[in-house]
Parts: C-alpha cells; structure tokens; sequence
DNA sequence: CATTTATTTAGAAAAATATCTAAATATGAA
DNA sequence: TTCATATTTAGATATTTTTCTAAATAAATG
C-alpha cells in the first residue's frame, strides 16, 4: 500500500465488484506486466483475493487485512490520552 | 509508514511522551544520520512534530495525519455492503 | 493439435530509497 | 571565543523497488 498505483487498484476495487486484470491494467498507463506484479504484490499481502474464471482471473478487495490496519493505527493514537 | 525504521520510531512515541532524536536513534542498529533522515520523512508527512530544548529536539507523535488513515481505510472498507 | 486471448514470470534496466561517513549547524558552557 | 554535545545536511554508495520487453503458462476454440 506504500505504491500510489496498487492505492489506485484498491480504490478501483473498492465498489466491490470482481475486476478482470486486463481491465485494471488498462486504467494505468503502464504494461500489463507492471500491474501484474502489483496484482500479485496485494495478493501477497492478502489485500486483495483473486479467482479465475476461463482466461480470465478476477480480482477483489479482501477487507479483513484493512481491519488489521484500522487496528494498528488505533493502537498507535489510543494507549493514553 | 512504508519503511519499518519508520513504524517503530511511531510505536516508541506511542506512549504520548516526547523522545529525543539521540534517544530513539540509540534504539537502533543505525547512524544517527540515518535515523534523523526517517524523523524529517516523518516530520515531512506531518505523522510528528519537533520541539527544540537546547541542544536536544524531542519528537511527540501527531495523531491528526493517523485519523485521516483510519477514514481512508474505512472508505476503502466501507461504501457498500 | 495449433491458434488465439488473458495473464503471469523472468531477467534486465531505470528510478527511488536507505544507508554510511564526513562536514556543517546550533546551543550551552568554560 | 573556543570547546563539547546534539543533531542535521551533503554527497556517495548500496539496496530495493518499479518498470519494461520477451518468453512462458493457461484455457478456450476451430
């Protein structure tokens, strides 16, 4: 989440929807390789979750690491006053 | 918040106390040079604030740029079912 | 099986980031 | 002013990350 373009994936992702990876790519001015490695990039940090469907893999937000992060950020503003 | 260096001097200041830049950068394996780079990266993203006392610059946590992450996050999370 | 389409993987090049040492700045005190 | 301490800045190198093209994989179809 560090990366400006896997942020934009997450926000195109945000609908809820399942997105094709050709359709995201096609959104950035990059190669489709580029946003692979990104899609693969969330995928390992379990942000986001993928399933194939003929040649086609879809991908979709997976919101439980966002919690984790909701969490770690309370924690660093909480713990006193 | 992209670098580990960086989540840890946030999770020293966690404690809502200030810290000097000497005193965190000893808890490190780093020049002093290095870690004083990741307290103006910090400083510069607005996540803490400097207060100079002589020859010492203590370092207090700014949890207004952490309030912003947690509704970023939550939009992502949020906006439908 | 050969071809086409969707996507990823490999390897290299380019760009950005982290780190170091040495020098500079700032402050307080002798 | 000179010295000592705390910290930062400058400039160089090292490491990591991003990106690209080309090749590889996977699945559907003729």
């Amino acid at each position: 989440m560090s990366d400006p373009v896997r942020r934009e994936i997450l926000a195109m992702l945000r609908d809820g929807r399942k997105h094709s990876a050709g359709e995201i790519a096609s959104r950035f001015d990059l190669s489709n390789a580029t946003v692979s490695c990104h899609l693969s990039i969330l995928k390992g940090a379990d942000l986001i979750r993928e399933e194939r469907s003929g040649t086609f893999i879809y991908y979709e937000l997976n919101t439980s690491v966002l919690d984790e992060m909701i969490l770690f950020l309370q924690d660093l503003k909480g713990e006193e006053q």
